[in-house]
DNA sequence: AAAAGATTGACCTTATTTGACCTTGACTTT
DNA sequence: AAAGTCAAGGTCAAATAAGGTCAATCTTTT
């Protein structure tokens, strides 16, 4: 199992307990993981993203530390918010979690989520150049989003 | 014997001890069958596609796996079926038939159909060539579809 | 012989892990 | 108050670990 699904689920779990709020100190939590603390970071900042839901402060110096919160954004003015901030390209990985956080928020039922996820694939593309086909998947994403939401 | 054959009955026996989902890892497979890698995607893309009744996802990068999904059996011909008579190309006009029929007799919810609808859209398209943007629309109808149902 | 299918390998893209070095903040000492 | 110290967290690039693509070349079928 990969390191940084470990940290990615003890992250989950604090949130849970703390009901959508941790806070976790960095060398603290890389220690008892056993991984190195830049590991935090990038768990961070692959899944802990705003696309995925997600509010992240934290401070440096003496008594430091990472607060990690889940956002709950309200229907309508996120929508129109989140189709704008999309912009001209897209990769995979950035709309399955805006789908998943979608989904989360029960925003989209299930089979829908499903759908799209199928549809922002990279099989779908093959063929396509990459910056062709980033476009083509940030059209797409937003079409289904500004007629589904 | 062929090579993709040895390489199609292992994947076939994974999905049949593993209940319809075999997980592999595409370096390893082909070192126990004595084949380069790229054998693997070959076997996969000939023989375990939509049209097959299969469903395809994969992740690239540390701890990267390869998992192959055979829709449900009770659904399994109907969404074979289905799949087939799409193509290689699909228009829009095509694409809004079958979505609306699906709606029709409930096998999608409504923000679904929107949402594969809205995918369908020539819009999503713009700057693409007709015979590649058919294309386009067939793989991704199909992968919908295939995640979908 | 031509078409279709199979095989291979060179090269590409993406994801994860690690470590060296940087910045910031609180507290202590001058 | 300024300077120094130490305890955090932040950044970034290199190394590593996968999987993906494509075109050239065989092989088999038609």
């Amino acid at each position: 199992m990969r390191i940084s699904d470990l940290v990615t689920q003890r992250i989950l779990e604090l949130l849970q307990e703390q009901n959508g709020s941790a806070e976790i100190r960095r060398n603290e939590l890389a220690e008892a993981l056993g991984c190195v603390p830049s590991q935090i970071n990038y768990v961070i900042t692959s899944r802990f993203t705003p696309e995925h839901g997600y509010n992240v402060e934290s401070r440096r110096g003496g008594g430091g530390y990472i607060r990690i919160t889940r956002v709950r954004v309200d229907r309508g003015t996120a929508v129109m918010h989140l189709v704008n901030s999309i912009g001209e390209e897209m990769d995979y990985p950035t709309a399955r979690a805006i789908i998943g956080n979608l989904a989360e928020q029960e925003l989209l039922v299930s089979q829908a989520a499903a759908a799209m996820e199928a549809a922002m694939r990279d099989r779908c593309y093959s063929g396509i150049p990459l910056p062709v086909r980033e476009a083509l998947r940030a059209n797409i994403l937003k079409q289904m989003l500004i007629n589904t939401l």
